[in-house]
DNA sequence: GTTGTCTGCCC
DNA sequence: ATTCTGC
DNA sequence: GCAGAATGGGCAGACAAC
């Protein structure tokens, strides 16, 4: 298939909202991509070029991306980052370079991706610029609509309405004429999440045959089970009856592949992230595994948290997770120890058990772990009671974790948020935990938005706190506004807009705003947690802030201060 | 050798 | 991570 | 309710610039 075609497609996708036509333009896509070609076009098609276990990225973002623009148009850099602010688009960068630069709608999408991995696998000195030449030749050689979504596929998004699921749907539709091959694309999704190698297989062999091994193979990543999120007890009961509580670690989720006989390179373990990153180095503790698992294989998912081995405390995120490096990882592991709280298992010695229930998953679990210091099988507690589930949560966050995950106690093991089997309590009740209290801030300035928010011409705010007379941020804010505030806000915020700076505002270079506004209008701000900030001029940062609401009634004299924030501290 | 910028990926 | 919105 | 697309703080690593 010619890349101009394969453009042209996305271009038609563009226009289209109703999420069966995009289904269907996806299938049709497929469908025309030749057998060659459809893993690497599925794979641009999410905006990659391998899935994310294979550790290959483009390590190109915006700022590179417009310095390959800016050089193959030879525009001024600032000019094009300036059209990118208002723009709020990448591709649309593209499309508005003069047309008679582009030439040539010869390349396949076969040859495109190959000319993509080229630009990515550059490294080392100079590649940098060998990056921004090879792509910006690459853009050149194609037709503009082209050029503009190679942009996007680079950047990471498409931005088209569609997205791994939607590939899924359209494999379905694509051999069955309807979705009834979804559930089981989802499982098969689920023991082996690569949609380019599963859009071949459906598409070249058929259903039946891409389908027909639905385990899970000890070395490649399953797709992890994540919590939905809930309110209240009540809720949560009614929706799940039995139910398992346990405790909800700040730490760094981790699946755990071990092979006693030792995969083709010589070790015996891979782990994996929650995006399915391949970390094994990061985790020399896991080298006396041998000695705690009783069994020739099995698949376990854990939370690794760094552990103050005197006090056998936990430690905060920030530190656990400098533990995510491949250098100095011997140093790093003296100066946070970590702890890995097994909740599930996934397979073992060859039977996979994701569609055994939570219990018998957790009585193997118990079966396959030998006590040891550093994998601990988490507790859990069952109950079918809210009053006992809303007082195991209480509990937990008084300990110091983020409160209780709850379980389904006949569940089976989902693939991502589907379902209603693992949940997580939203403490709306005000108490510890979350952070008690909401933040009066003063708003600074803002950014222009990207997307759909650049049609808001806004797509955050900068917030500040009160030190005296002064001004210092502490959040930027990009949610919590409805599409109305959002309007609502631009229209406020350019009536106090002011040229530069304003003085009392303390603000790294870093954070500098697209537009400033002078110290008016206060919103109420909600976060979970006061951090230590290397960027902030606070000195502290609010950790998922979000806009609760506006604050009119309030002036800078009722803005937090930071005399407030120790207080909070505390 | 040090510092700054950018990117990817944890949450 | 949180949140909003179209389907 | 699903799926997607906006957005946050902040860590390490890779390069580039000094």
């Amino acid at each position: 298939m010619l890349f101009h075609e394969f453009a042209a497609h996305l271009e038609r996708l563009e226009k289209i909202s109703s999420r069966l036509l995009i289904t269907d333009e996806v299938v049709v896509i497929l469908k025309k991509l030749a057998e060659k070609e459809i893993e690497g076009g599925v794979y641009l098609l999410m905006g990659r070029l391998a899935p994310a276990y294979t550790g290959l990225e483009f390590n190109l973002g915006w700022k590179m991306i417009l310095r390959a623009i800016s050089q193959l148009a030879n525009i001024d850099g600032d000019k094009v980052m300036a059209d990118f602010k208002k723009k709020g688009d990448i591709g649309d960068v593209v499309t508005g370079l003069p047309e008679n630069l582009f030439e040539g709608e010869k390349l396949t999408v076969g040859e495109v991706y190959e000319k993509l991995l080229v630009v990515a696998r550059y490294s080392g000195e100079g590649s940098q610029e060998k990056k921004i030449t090879g792509l910006a030749e690459l853009l050149l050689s194609m037709d503009q609509i082209s050029a503009k979504f190679v942009a996007r596929m680079v950047l990471g998004h498409l931005r088209l309405g569609f997205s791994d699921k939607t590939i899924l749907d359209a494999l379905s539709v694509a051999s069955e004429g309807n979705k009834s091959a979804r559930r089981k694309l989802d499982e098969a999704y689920q023991v082996l999440p690569d949609v380019g190698l599963l859009s071949k297989k459906v598409m070249g062999q058929g259903l039946a045959r891409a389908l027909s091994n639905l385990e899970v193979e000890v070395g490649v990543p399953v797709i992890p089970a994540l919590c939905q999120r809930l309110n209240h007890a009540a809720e949560i009961i009614e929706k799940m009856g039995e139910v398992a509580a346990e405790r909800k670690y700040d730490g760094t989720r981790v699946q755990i592949h071990f092979l006693r006989a030792g995969f083709a390179d010589g070790t015996a373990i891979k782990t994996f992230t929650r995006n399915l990153e391949e970390n094994s180095l990061m985790f020399p503790e896991l080298t006396q595994m041998p000695l705690w698992i009783n069994g020739s294989s099995v698949v376990l998912d854990c939370e690794a948290v760094g552990v103050d081995l005197k006090t056998d405390k936990i430690m905060p995120f920030q530190m656990t997770i400098t533990r995510k490096r491949k250098h100095g990882i011997t140093q790093a592991q003296a100066a946070v120890p970590l702890r890995f709280f097994v909740f599930d298992i996934l397979a073992r010695n060859g039977e996979t058990l994701l569609s055994k229930p939570y219990f018998e998953r957790r009585e193997i679990l118990d079966e396959t772990v030998h006590k040891n210091k550093i994998m601990v099988v988490d507790e859990k507690y069952k109950m079918d009671d809210p009053v006992k589930l809303h007082g195991y949560h209480e509990q937990f966050l008084k300990e110091g974790f983020e409160g209780a995950v709850v379980k389904k106690w006949d569940g089976n093991y989902l693939p991502g948020r589907q379902g209603w089997n693992w949940i997580k309590i939203k403490e709306s009740e005000g108490s510890s935990g979350k952070l008690a209290d909401t933040l009066d801030l003063m708003i600074m300035g803002y950014y222009k938005g990207r997307g759909k928010r650049n049609g808001f011409g806004l797509g955050a705010f900068l917030a500040g706190v009160r030190k005296g007379e002064k001004v210092l941020t502490i959040a930027k804010v990009g949610t919590g506004l409805s599409d109305e505030d959002f309007r609502e806000l631009k229209k406020r915020l350019d009536k106090l807009a002011v040229s530069a700076k304003p003085k009392e505002y303390e603000v790294s270079e870093a954070l500098t705003a697209d537009v400033w506004v002078r110290p008016k209008l206060v919103v109420e701000i909600a976060a979970d947690e006061i951090t230590k900030s290397p960027v902030h001029s606070a000195g502290v940062a609010l950790r998922f802030p979000r806009l609760a609401k506006f604050r009119d009634d309030k002036d800078l004299t009722g803005v937090t201060t930071m005399n407030e924030i120790e207080q909070m501290r505390k």
